[in-house]
DNA sequence: CGAAAATTTGACATGACTCAACTGGAGTGG
DNA sequence: CCACTCCAGTTGAGTCATGTCAAATTTTCG
């Protein structure tokens, strides 16, 4: 079935026609592990949702350091919302962490089915206030607790994404380094 | 003038009857200095455009401490999304630093202004929009940065509010402890 | 003026980073 | 199939960032 379509009527009342006339937009993109959907600095033209496989959204900084906005996989939405929105060069480079699969869209296309369907514009709405909620939390979390804590936290609500990444990839999800990451391993296992 | 109307027409083209329509549905409220909009518990029925004062919107954890998710002053908006959306307990209490005005609407009259207005569906996804990327932006900041640099960012961003707030509240908004904001201000005086 | 809250300060404890070294497993070319 | 390399993971020592607690001082505000 499509996966998509699927995810669309779970948001919205939709029409057959205008479900299709949506989909119909998006193009089918194979993408092979460690190949790059967006490098940082370019203009991110595209709204991605992923079929299968994963994917890692991440910024290098001044020191040469990579930090993790966030992780997607299956049913997940992947895009450089600043850049796709403004035009302006991306800040987040997006890589494939496995062979995946992924829908696209461009902004054209989009902003036509926005303007077409009104569905899919209250869809994309529902959207982003759901990721604005979790957004939110994750900025409390940080804001509020130590590194143990956001580590389990991680590794309980996402563990079918924990486990297909590195201890390096998820200590800069945390915002800590890999090798706290370790002692804290060690320290949870020693208990 | 009337604040929120110019709001709406920076964002998006609308007639004058549609923004007035949505203006008429929103309902002026005078809060006083320390007083709460929202407390943390209750379920938030309303969305609040701020016409003039200052709020803060936090959350208190088991150990007793405040942790502040973002200010808000004229112009901006101010709700517990979660809890305005899914009717769960807020967990946000949104309180009043000065004595200040906002602009109400309950659910109901915006779910009524997003079917008779489609102009007002896509302010609030715009709106959304954007507030997704200051929250991205915030999330990378507080996991690549220390709080010497976070501090500094606050206060250069945000002058207009910084000013209005106590090192307290600036502090539980930064994620550390005021004695430690008071040791960085120092050592900023310092050189 | 007087009380409450904000701010500062210092001593000490803990969280977290850096660097360097080591281990072990996964891929790769011969 | 082996030897090699590369990368992830672990570990320890030292250091820096930040928290905690308690006390003193200053400011705010009724």
């Amino acid at each position: 079935m499509n996966l998509l379509a699927q995810y669309v009527k779970n948001l919205v009342n939709i029409s057959d026609e205008n479900l299709n006339k949506f989909i119909s937009l998006f193009s089918l993109t194979l993408i092979k592990k460690k190949d790059c959907l967006l490098e940082q600095g370019n203009v991110c033209e595209f709204e991605g949702f992923i079929i299968n496989g994963c994917f890692r959204l991440y910024t290098i900084d001044e020191k040469g350091n990579e930090h993790t906005l966030y992780f997607g996989i299956r049913n997940w939405w992947v895009t450089d919302l600043n850049s796709f929105l403004t035009k302006a060069p991306a800040k987040f480079t997006i890589q494939a962490l496995e062979d995946s699969e992924v829908l696209l869209i461009n902004k054209k296309d989009k902003i036509k089915a926005f303007q077409e369907i009104p569905e899919i514009e209250k869809m994309f709405r529902i959207m982003t206030q759901k990721s604005h909620v979790a957004l939110e939390q994750r900025i409390i979390r940080n804001i509020s607790t130590t590194a143990d804590q956001r580590y389990l936290e991680f590794i309980t609500k996402y563990p079918q994404i924990a486990e297909r990444l590195t201890n390096i990839q998820i200590a800069s999800y945390l915002g800590i380094s890999h090798e706290f990451l370790s002692k804290i391993r060690r320290k949870i296992v020693n208990n």
